[in-house]
DNA sequence: GTTGACGGACGTACAGCGTACGTGCCAGTC
DNA sequence: GACTGGCACGTACGCTGTACGTCCGTCAAC
């Protein structure tokens, strides 16, 4: 029997498989062994079906939150959790990041983040503020690594050979060795622990006065 | 005459008029008033008319870098001259973010950034690091920004009515009019102001002695 | 002036797409 | 038995990207 979940599973193993140009209502029919219409049943249309697919790979995220560690470690966990979801579904995540996505799949890790932050001390429109740069780093790191967006590592993939001229880009030409590799695991810890060290510097401002949260 | 150049503005203007999903072969064909199959003796195919899109509005970014101010302004004006192309090429911008740029088109960015780096104090893979980071935190806000990926305030448009249970998602639901509104170049200058004080702090560490700003 | 070559504009054609619509099968309820 | 609603499915339409062939204007060589 079909069903929605059916469907949205056969179409991310589709997009994870083939790619998300790949993916076609004919394609997914073809996958599950059955009618292209039959999947209307189920699902409005196309565009419905990529925001379930979005959601499913949302609801995907792993967390485990615990109140009792330090908040630092728990942004820390949290932004790793939503970081190997996404290396799990590296094309689908695409599809994730190019839909504009209106559920409440992605309340829980908001409601925790937020609650993350309010024990770090950061209260009202600063702790929104700050959820959404956190996860603007998170959402701008995993397009370059998932390899769709810019590494900005211009120069081609051979690393032994660069074709930038020089004199006229001394920079890049200097730093080449390092544009042309990109260790994403290092890459990403280390904006993580930026970021965690300036939103400590500013929690200590914010709460100096007051009493932190335990 | 027809020409690559005349197309691809003909593209991007469609782009903006209509957005991404109404460009097709025949539509820009049209919008030049002429036949579709013209396109393709300027055009290898509609991947790369997209890929040059994504080059026509990269080299759109206007890098008044001087040299003689303190970088930490240097950075902030050359994440503002990012953000200002994107501003003004909204749709066309989620192009750019969703198809792999092999072009040159965003060295002269990189190699301004870089040097900026370079004076702030940051040398080798250090500079690299950071211009990474910097390049994901633009690319994040933009992405929400753009609204085609995740304000993550997955409430209703309206903002007087939010229809989320209190007692599943309570600081969601406290933080509701902050979720709700979101006045993005605020939130973008936040996020920038504290990425600049965090590379103040490392740069103080990595480079000994510098002056700080005030 | 004639001829030949060539590049660009264009029409036709084909496979594939999303999906509106209609048809038929089957389970459940009077 | 008749009726109803849900689901699987086939057909069909208008759209897509683009391979291929054709036509025409320009220019060089004779």
């Amino acid at each position: 029997m079909l069903s929605r979940s059916r469907i949205v599973d056969a179409a991310v193993d589709l997009i994870e498989r083939e790619g998300a140009d790949a993916v076609s209502m004919r394609r997914i029919a073809a996958g599950l062994g059955v009618g292209v219409m039959s999947l209307y049943n189920h699902v409005p249309n196309k565009a419905a079906l990529l925001d379930a697919i979005s959601e499913s790979v949302l609801s995907k995220i792993e967390f485990t939150d615990d109140p009792s560690a330090h908040w630092t470690d728990r942004v820390r966990v949290q932004a790793r959790a939503f970081r190997q979801i996404a290396h799990h579904y590296p094309r689908s995540t695409m599809v994730v990041f190019s839909r504009q996505l209106h559920s409440t799949a992605g309340l829980l890790p908001v409601e925790r983040a937020l609650s993350t932050l309010r024990d770090a001390g950061f209260e009202g429109s600063e702790a929104v503020r700050m959820l959404r740069m956190f996860v603007a780093y998170i959402v701008g790191s995993l397009l370059r690594e998932v390899g769709v967006t810019p590494t900005f590592a211009p120069v081609r993939g051979d690393a032994t050979t660069v074709d930038v001229d020089p004199a006229l880009f001394p920079e890049v030409s200097s730093l080449a060795p390092y544009l042309t590799s990109c260790d994403h695991d290092e890459e990403f810890e280390f904006g993580l622990e930026l970021l965690v060290q300036a939103m400590s510097v500013r929690a200590g401002k914010q709460a100096g006065r007051r009493s932190a949260r335990g």
